[in-house]
RNA sequence: GUGGGCGUAGCCUAGUGGUUUAAGGCGCCAGGUUGUGGCCCUGGAGAUCGAGGGUUCAAAUCCCUCCGUCCACCCCA
């Protein structure tokens, strides 16, 4: 095997595309429902846009990304992630100009170096969407239910919806010494990680698994008994907007998520069985995004999805995908002069509109058959001398093993009448 | 970056030192006499046994290194 897809990249067989498309189709159905507009941009942005708005110390900015430099020298990266980019294009697209919020999303592929396992790879596709430059709590409510309608509308069962508040540059930083003050008297049973994340990240303290750190992550004070006057009561409508739209939620203080942008609502999405690498949604607020990248102050909420973990579990859920595709007819013909006459055959049922194959070369009757067989194909078209002769083609129901004999001329308006299915995409 | 499992044809698997010129199943191609698929039968193509090095009279089989893959940690979608 001279090549192979490089390590954590797959190549999306013929056979996954039908809930590539499911996905696709539901996500562009639901965003519209919600008036988000669909925004492509750029597959590498500058390197220190996602290092300025991720955060420097962040494990995505420290060692994940695919950074390179072009040949003016400039640096660049494969994005690691969506928000930064949207919040980019809404800057340099003047869309405060707009009504506000902007609702924008996005469907593409994200890229980390990390090493692959169950449902992470290198390169895997996100739907992200981004409510950009409206404080109000109900578009953080907008966003959940945006996010958590979508993933019902696929026919995913059995989600949780995990929710706190990481507060907000006025009050996160005195609950992070209230949270260090806790954590100091045990540094010493703290997992080496934990100890460094102490000096360097206190707030992902609470997000560590290790059996030795859950007591004091378990007892650690909730930042929610310290947010700000604005903080709380924006995490109050979030809560009783959810309740008021029958999402249910599970408040969890331990929440907190690994980039630095987040302010106030934080949330994920996991199927209820949990397992690593689980969460196939999350996002929050960014209100202090869009001014570190040099714009005037203005809040953000958005969530991103994972396409590939969605159809892990559309798979594990057994959901069923509508609308399998409608498969070609299929030509079949014998002889030189009925060659000829089958790819006009085919050509014309395509013009018409119907999905049509044939085998080529010089293969008996029986062979076609067998292949026309074996794609599924529902009919067959079959065209020898004695059909040049009278100007006919035999229609052959491959499931009952019937066929008829039909006028050449009349073989799309047969189509078209439903005996013959009509091509899907 | 760390740890563990695994790497034999497109796919699944047998073979753990000489009986292997590497076997079987699926799939693919062809045939089973005149222009007819699905079942069955027969035949065929297809493998540098992940790569490199070593041990040995002899290696798919033992050792080393590397690579890949899967799972877990970390982190995230």
């Amino acid at each position: 095997m001279p090549f192979k897809a490089p390590r954590g990249t797959v190549d999306i067989m013929p056979v996954e595309q039908g809930y590539w498309r499911y996905v696709e189709g539901v996500a562009a159905q639901v965003c519209r429902l919600y008036g988000y507009q669909r925004i492509d941009t750029p597959i590498f942005e500058e390197t220190s846009l996602f290092a300025r708005s991720v955060g420097e110390s962040t494990d995505i900015v420290e060692k994940e990304m695919y950074s390179f430099q072009d040949r003016g020298g400039g640096g660049l990266t494969l994005r690691p992630e969506g928000t930064a980019a949207i919040c980019r294009a809404y800057l340099e697209h003047g869309m405060h100009n707009l009504p506000q919020p902007v609702r924008l999303h996005y469907l593409g592929p994200i890229f980390r170096y990390e090493r692959p396992q169950a449902g992470r790879y290198r390169q895997h596709q996100q739907l992200g969407c981004e409510a950009i430059g409206e404080q109000d709590a109900a578009v953080d409510v907008e966003i959940v239910n945006l996010a958590w309608r979508f993933l019902h509308r696929l026919g995913l069962g059995n989600l949780v919806l995990y929710l706190n508040s990481v507060g907000c540059p006025r009050c996160r930083p005195g609950y992070l010494v209230v949270l260090k003050d806790h954590y100091e008297p045990h540094l010493a049973s703290l997992c080496p990680e934990c100890r460094t994340r102490f000096h360097r990240n206190p707030l992902r303290l609470l997000d560590c698994k290790k059996d030795s750190c859950q007591p004091v992550a378990d007892g650690a004070p909730p930042m929610l008994d310290y947010l700000c006057d604005s903080c709380a009561p924006h995490f109050q409508v979030v809560r009783e907007g959810l309740e008021m739209l029958g999402i249910p939620f599970q408040s969890n203080h331990r929440l907190v998520r690994g980039l630095d942008y987040y302010t106030k609502t934080v949330f994920e999405i996991q199927p209820g069985g949990g397992g690593a690498q689980s969460t196939i949604a999350g996002g929050g607020r960014y209100d202090g995004l869009i001014e570190e990248l040099g714009g005037r102050p203005t809040p953000g909420v958005g969530f991103a999805t994972g396409i590939e973990r969605i159809i892990l579990n559309l798979k594990s859920q057994g959901v069923a995908l509508p609308n399998p595709h409608a498969s070609p007819i299929f030509v079949a013909y014998l002889g030189e002069a009925a060659r000829r006459d089958a790819l006009k055959l085919l050509e014309d049922l395509r013009q018409g509109g119907i999905a049509a194959v044939s085998a080529f070369g010089d293969r008996s009757l029986k062979a076609q058959l067998r292949q026309a067989n074996a794609l599924g194909v529902s009919h067959t078209l079959i065209l020898g001398e004695e059909e040049l002769k009278t100007g006919t083609v035999l229609l052959r129901t491959m499931a009952q093993g019937k066929q008829e004999r039909v006028p050449r001329e009349a073989v799309l308006s047969v189509a078209r009448e439903g005996s013959l299915p009509l091509r899907g995409d």
